[in-house]
DNA sequence: GCCAACGTTGGC
DNA sequence: GCCAACGTTGGC
């Protein structure tokens, strides 16, 4: 069991779009970096947590926890050519981009990028290093326990 | 294999 | 809209 921070602009998919959808179920398509690729592809494992975060929006932070669904599959989205997404040296005998699906747990409050910057327990978070880009890193068991118990309260741990 | 140019991310 | 940081591309 594993735990990652994963971001998406709430203009495209946010917690209540995702908690909107009839399986409450989306598959995280549109990463385009190897690095996060491989982390789907290569760690992922179907029930690890997720810190769903916000970015690219007026107030970027964690805006809810959603779980790993899936293990990796290819993201459909390289293979269609009006799409955004689209890959043009991405085949389906030789896919590039691989995605996992993840679930609605929980909506909370907004835990606010300063906010999460303020605390000592989390001045190492993958998230929080300087210049970081990454749209998907680790996040350390005691991290997690941290944040959900920010997020929920401590009687309410999760996993 | 180097590295300059370019594109993208994402906070502000 | 700006810009720092970083990843990718492609010429050599």
């Amino acid at each position: 069991m594993r735990y990652w921070l994963m971001k998406s602009e709430p203009d495209d998919v946010s917690i209540d779009d995702l908690q909107a959808l009839p399986a409450q179920t989306v598959p995280w398509y549109g990463v385009r970096n190897y690095q996060a690729r491989n982390f789907m592809r290569d760690q992922m494992q179907v029930g690890d947590g997720v810190l769903f975060y916000h970015s690219g929006c007026a107030e970027p932070g964690v805006a809810g926890i959603a779980r790993v669904a899936s293990t990796a599959y290819p993201d459909e989205t390289q293979f269609d050519p009006a799409h955004r997404y689209h890959d043009p040296k991405a085949t389906r005998e030789n896919p590039r981009w691989m995605h996992v699906d993840v679930a609605f747990v929980r909506k909370t409050r907004l835990l606010g990028l300063p906010e999460l910057r303020r605390h000592p327990e989390l001045e190492n978070m993958r998230v929080l290093a300087r210049g970081n880009r990454l749209s998907i890193t680790p996040v350390e068991p005691a991290e997690w326990r941290f944040i959900v118990g920010q997020l929920l309260g401590a009687s309410d741990l999760l996993d």
